[in-house]
DNA sequence: GCGTGTGAAAAGATTCACAGCC
DNA sequence: GGCTGTGAATCTTTTCACACGC
């Protein structure tokens, strides 16, 4: 089955939001509910959630336990993947010690950096290792995923040297800038920068009543 | 003139790939190039660019400089925007000593935290306050712009505070939880989370063939 | 010949509206 | 009566294909 991107996305919220509502002790809830607590139409909700089958009761609504656990299935890895970060600076660091980022989804098993001071130690209790040394060690840790955490100016270097000699399947980069992989390698991007000049533009654009030309 | 989202994301990429091209001394460049490079189809670059006029040359291409500085242009806001940041945990630390964040469109003028270690003090240069204080110090700095930074728990707490005493025109949320703001507030989110989960759920529908159901 | 600019076609995503079941 | 599930309609975005200027 295909399954659009946006709705995808819609997805991870809906299981976010049920998790609160379980601890909330709610059990059932309705699309409108949903979708007024994540700012999404109803009938969005609706069709969303009917990819996967009649998994709602009409005229009552969505039982949270069976709906989030349901979800939860959709989401759930064949097996814990295995990824490796590379650039530790502030922001990998930020990420490491981030809750969001901890999942049994996935485990961290290596880090990568160029800087003598980290190599060799272990930070948030991962090993920290030369970038020299990556195709080896992700090879033997057999790391599936990579983020990308390091200067822009860098970032594409080390995704082709990573690529090129380990069967890598996808990539999370936090890099500001737009990277190019091979086809068959899944790339999400996070880019701050991106986001905030959307931000910016869009409130100058209200600003100046749509006109752009000032 | 209205341009569409997705266009906005690109032309976010454009001037930041033309940035490198200007700088490697580049002084023509065409559709099809700028494509290649950021992975975008070069009918999809030309339309993109065709909003603003024609401002390539038919069998030439686009003149660097001159692209460059058109959609500059169009991104420059009518006056530096004020920006206050609140939860200062590693993330909202990181993206302060983060280079991403060094812009003349904006200034990062007040800082907010529930932490006493860090409430008073100067933080990368830039005073944090007590959250409780939010309201009145937002509307002495004349802030416009919320970069959001807290646990998720937290963070709509903070925002309908904020939004309902102070004139705010947008917010870029951090926290990994979907936040619910008032109409005329532009909302983006980064949510690392999302990006996340989404990476690894195409991974794992790809090894299963497509079958969710595994 | 080459590469832009652009209307028209295709593809993709959202919203509507209502039948069907509780 | 209330709320889901879903085909059909609408709206949005991308891609095509070719006329036009260099």
């Amino acid at each position: 089955m295909r399954i659009a991107e946006p709705t995808v996305e819609r997805l991870v919220q809906y299981i976010r939001y049920l998790e609160r509502c379980r601890e909330a002790g709610k059990r059932v809830i309705s699309s409108q509910e949903i979708g007024d607590g994540l700012g999404i139409k109803a009938s969005q909700v609706r069709k969303d959630l009917s990819y996967f089958g009649e998994i709602g009761k009409r005229g009552v609504g969505y039982n949270v336990e069976k709906l989030y656990g349901h979800l939860n299935t959709i989401f759930a890895p064949p097996k814990t993947w295995k990824i490796a970060m590379i650039g530790i600076g502030n922001l990998g660091e930020a990420l490491l010690g981030y809750k969001a980022f901890e999942s049994d989804k996935f485990r961290i098993v290596a880090l990568f950096d160029i800087d003598p001071a980290k190599i060799g130690r272990k930070i948030h209790g991962i090993p920290c290792y030369d970038v020299e040394d990556m195709p080896q060690v992700l090879n033997d840790e057999g790391v599936e995923v990579l983020i990308i955490t390091t200067p822009s100016s860098a970032a594409q270097d080390v995704v082709d040297k990573a690529t090129e000699s380990v069967p890598i399947k996808g990539i999370l980069n936090f890099a500001p800038t737009t990277l190019v992989v091979p086809e068959h390698i899944i790339l999400y991007n996070v880019d701050i920068f991106v986001e905030l000049e959307k931000l910016l533009f869009y409130i100058k654009l209200k600003e100046m009543g749509g006109n752009i030309w000032g």
